[in-house]
DNA sequence: AATGAATGAGGGTTCATTCAT
DNA sequence: AATGAATGAACCCTCATTCAT
């Protein structure tokens, strides 16, 4: 029968199977992507799939997990600081490459950008499975931006929440313009414009 | 059951089952949202809702041009401005006037603004059944601000990205965060921000 | 759903359902029962039993209910003593003709004297779905022959015990032996012998 | 606990999981039952269950060998009367002793009661894995009761079928209602009940 | 002795839809 | 205008079992 293909190393389905799902998940978000599609797009047998995660919801939130491990080990284990007490002490130039970095490394991951997208709203339903997920990941986001906005800004609670609306907004229309223009330069540009009012202040 | 007989001439029911659409397609979007969770939450059985509107698709086009226009009664009727050309002659106060009004609509009726706000992202995926519906209105809202920043901004394209993007963006974190903030106000603020560049033109 | 007659004429498919379910249910019982097998058996769909009932669960209710008021039409309507005040008053001899006439159409059913002996077994188990069922179906059974025996037995409770416990072994026991002994005339010539002590009292 | 079991050597593990199937059977009969669930009972790993016994049904039918195997140690080591010939020459005091020490061997383990009350009907079915065991058990229990009562009442097979029969119901009814009254007790009472015609024969 | 991987078959249930009434 | 019946397809998940390790 199959010679090469059947039989590959351990943990390599897996992660492969992980692949997959964030192709499908980005693009009919949890409620229309189903366990079948994802097993055959990559080779497998329903069970199996289900024998690595058990469950649909497990394999969603394995996926979330597995990002945000990634990102975190690509954009923020060079940052040192994670205390709270020391957000506060980055300087504003920081804080930009920082989020900057982010944005940019999500500019090249489209598809993984598309499946954050459609589940951060879908997840508002209090019943979807990645519900708590994203209520902590937004209540952080808000929260970390804040404390490295602190003493930089006059109201950094408010502008916080323009800062993050603004990164989320763009992403969103990038991906629905089939990405037409330049993310990362419309990003650069409109933090600029929003954080030029610290001069005023 | 009992208000049921005492049905106007020209049947409400179609209206009311549009209303119940709303709110459920506003929790779980299109491909969480089944037909019998619609009739029974409007009290009728599945062949009576598909007998108004046929199919589930239909159901889904009938709320958003419903709603949009209704939405184009409530904001946009009074505009005398529909043009293209005529759109650049509108002045910037009543540019940010018209968008306010927008907001300020769309903060009185979250679950409509929830609804667009996972339809919008949903709808990515080209065999989505409202993928036309929102391509075309996303690319018609970046031209219509585009155009009405014609001369009042050194790139209305660009600006017309910036703007559209912050509105949507507000709008998802306002939901996520339970509208935790007053989400005209933050608006206000940050179109404020962003049309400052204005003054260094 | 509540109505008397369960066979309406337009369509008798439930009932036919209904009897299928019994023959199925008396070989296997519920957990080996399948819903599948149902439908082959009568010549419809899944989904198809699944429109009349619903759930399984559902189906081995209305199973039980169905059974239970044709016994109860057959045997029990004529006796006018209902009230538990009246029960004692019935005479030895009717007392008798009463159980008679039970486990004498019990054994011109033994399809349905299948799925009850397996039935009450099963449902020993709390989350069994007709747990509840047997449970009061047992306790009522007790109580009423209990009643019966009232001033005619000197210790009604025990003998109640044990003239039920001899009529479900009997049934049992005839079953597995592939109906090869007369079951009422060991059951009458039982119950003599376990009333005889009267005399003695 | 009881060390009941002699194979103490290396491996306790087999007769672990017999413990635990018989827990499991005892619950929900054997299509309720899954290797999956004794498996996570006795933690060990599906296959690791299957290597010991094979089968799903190997394991049941091991499950009743080996519990077979310790009532005869228990109750029938003994009696030295095994020949069916000199079966007849069992006094009837010794009858009665050798019926009551099985039932209060029983009576003193209902979740291997509740086992054989449940499979025993559930293996009148003749697809049933256990059915060929149940119905040698049954028949050699009738012969083997009718033997001992040869020359002792009038009709001797038929009062095996009624001594047979009153046991398995009181120790079903007894299941039923939670072990609500004295089984020996009741059970002894029945006997003499039936027994007692001897005196007119 | 014991496990992880994988699978074919089947479990109950929901889905959107058609059709006769 | 509205319903009950019915269905094919798809859903997630569990089953007992095999096999290489």
């Amino acid at each position: 029968m199959i010679e090469a293909t059947k039989r590959t190393r351990l943990s390599d389905r897996p992660s492969r199977i992980l692949d997959s799902a964030i192709e499908i998940i980005g693009q009919r978000g949890y409620y229309g992507f189903s366990i079948k599609e994802l097993a055959s797009a990559c080779g497998v047998t329903v069970p199996g799939v289900l024998h690595h995660f058990g469950t649909k919801d497990a394999i969603l939130l394995a996926v979330l997990k597995d990002i945000e491990r990634r990102d975190y080990e690509a954009v923020w284990k060079g940052v040192p600081l994670t205390a709270p007490a020391k957000l506060s002490e980055m300087s504003l130039a920081n804080f930009k490459r920082l989020l900057h970095a982010t944005v940019d490394r999500n500019s090249q991951q489209p598809n993984i950008l598309r499946l954050f997208s459609i589940l951060r709203i879908e997840a508002h339903y209090p019943e979807h499975p990645a519900f708590e997920f994203f209520y902590q990941r937004n209540v952080r986001a808000l929260r970390v931006v804040a404390e490295m906005l602190e003493g930089k800004v006059t109201a950094p609670k408010d502008m916080a929440i323009k800062v993050v609306s603004m990164t989320a907004g763009l992403e969103d229309v990038w991906l629905a313009t089939s990405m037409a223009f330049d993310l990362v330069k419309q990003w650069d540009e409109a933090i600029e414009m929003l954080l030029h009012e610290k001069v005023f202040a």
